[in-house]
RNA sequence: GUGGCCGUAGCUCAAUGGUAGAGCCCCGGAUUGUGAUUCCGGUUGUUGCGGGUUCGAAUCCCGUCGGCCACCCCA
């Protein structure tokens, strides 16, 4: 295969299948974030570069940047997320809108990495913000969105679960332990971090350096009981979700820019990367803007990626999925032509049908009826309309039944306008 | 960026160093206005690409590109 013919490493062509199954996900969470009340917005997918640099996102981002040089000798990016152009957009228009502003967006995301399991270098992200209110309710609000998104796909909480951590607590606990200069807080973190990934002696030398012992870490990750996870629990199991969310103090997130509240959400098998993750940040609005805003922040992002792998490896999931694929390449309607004389009846059918919002197909030009019935079963119409001989009457056949009774027009009409199409 | 495995028809895969094949898909046909099955016929390869070894390479070696996976990090 020439290299032509194929997509850039890491980049998706979108055929039909596949674009009615990137439909199922992104109309999916636009549904569920409406019912939270949030507006969608969007933004450039390039940005300037130094939006990335005076964020100082930290972490592997900066690093896997897909810039390069306009022919204006900008330096520029496409967005490997959507916060700093978020909070861009917020800074620029902050008192145009009432307090706490609750967006979200579905857009395309590059980073520049080499792709794997779940990691492509475009992928679609969900995010949801909500600023201007730093209550625990706000959190809590944030985190249920987040689950109901994944409900709304059939997940269960056998399924998956979202790990909640909060920075505070580790602040907190690492002042009491002499640890208190921001970097050095920072350089912890990362270390923790690593905690299921690293070698126990590596991860004794790494803490040893700032004075502390693993055990001394692992006490406190198996002990705490911040009082926010409390409330949070209860927030939670009012709305009947308590059973998808767990305190696990390990989630500390390497985005330099969060504050508070930290959280991730994985499957249960723990067979895959994490598929969303988010958090609060009170600070970046204040920073990126010089002090000029000086608002709070919770957001969180969705991947497509590992979310639709994970969808399609259950089979409950899976079906819901395939489902809507199904029903978004299919037809309503497929008129058959048994006489060919009557076509310019037929087409007159098609366009009244077609005004009723009904998705029709036919032969283009004269065909078999053998054939025309071939076309109209893979078509995934339910009727075929036969328009022959019994006109002014048609001959109504369900394809699925493979049975047949005999109309007038109004009688499809009626039929037709009644008809309800789901949405993706 | 580093490392491991892999690369044969549109797809899934066969072929001891000795003539490149099968299934699926797609297209056409099986006399009259009826589609699931069946039957018949048909298209498709610079064996990813470029070198090398050999009388002879899909097969062995080197390079390169691409894919998958791991590390790093994360959606």
């Amino acid at each position: 295969m020439e290299i032509l013919m194929q997509a850039l490493p890491g980049f998706r062509d979108f055929f039909p299948a596949d674009c009615a199954r990137r439909n199922y996900i992104t109309g999916t969470w636009r549904r569920v974030a409406q019912t939270f009340g949030f507006q969608e917005y969007d933004g450039p997918t390039l940005e300037a570069m130094e939006l990335y640099r005076k964020k100082n996102s930290g972490g592997e981002i900066l690093g896997q940047l897909f810039s390069f040089t306009d022919k204006g000798e900008r330096e520029v990016a496409l967005r490997p997320e959507m916060t700093p152009t978020l909070a861009r957009l917020l800074i620029a228009k902050v008192r145009d809108f009432r307090k706490p502003i609750k967006w979200f967006s579905i857009a395309p995301f590059f980073r520049y990495e080499k792709q794997q399991s779940g990691r492509l270098r475009e992928f679609l992200q969900l995010n949801c913000d909500l600023v201007g209110d730093a209550s625990l309710g706000a959190d809590a609000e944030m985190i249920a969105l987040l689950i109901e998104t994944m409900r709304a796909f059939g997940l269960t909480a056998e399924d998956i679960v979202v790990r909640v951590s909060d920075r505070r607590a580790w602040t907190d606990f690492l002042t009491s332990e002499g640890v208190i200069e921001v970097a050095a807080v920072r350089e912890v973190l990362a270390i923790i971090d690593k905690l299921e990934r690293e070698s126990r002696e590596s991860l004794e030398i790494k803490l040893a350096v700032f004075g502390l012992k693993l055990a001394t870490i692992e006490d406190f990750i198996a002990s705490a009981q911040p009082d926010f996870f409390t409330a949070l629990k209860t927030n939670l199991e009012a709305r009947g979700l308590g059973d998808f969310c767990e305190l696990d103090l390990r989630i500390v997130r390497g985005l330099a820019y969060y504050t508070g509240t930290v959280f991730e959400v994985f499957d249960r098998r723990k067979e895959r990367r994490a598929l969303a993750g988010g958090g609060r940040f009170d600070r970046l609005l204040f920073d990126l803007s010089d002090g000029k805003t000086d608002l709070s922040a919770i957001g969180f992002g969705i991947g497509d990626v590992v979310l639709g792998d994970l969808l399609e490896s259950i089979p409950t999931t899976k079906a819901l999925m395939d489902a809507s694929i199904a029903q978004q390449l299919a037809c309503d309607i497929f008129i058959v032509i048994a006489d060919e004389s009557r076509r310019p009846e037929a087409l007159g059918v098609i366009g009244l049908l077609r005004a009723q919002g009904r998705r029709v197909n036919y032969s283009l030009s004269a065909d078999k009826v053998a054939r025309q019935f071939k076309d109209a079963n893979a078509s995934g119409a339910m009727i075929a309309v036969v328009i022959g001989e019994e006109w002014p009457l048609v001959k109504i056949k369900d394809l699925k039944s493979r049975t047949e009774s005999t109309w007038d027009q109004a009688a499809l009409a009626d039929w037709s306008a009644n008809l309800q199409t789901p949405a993706p």
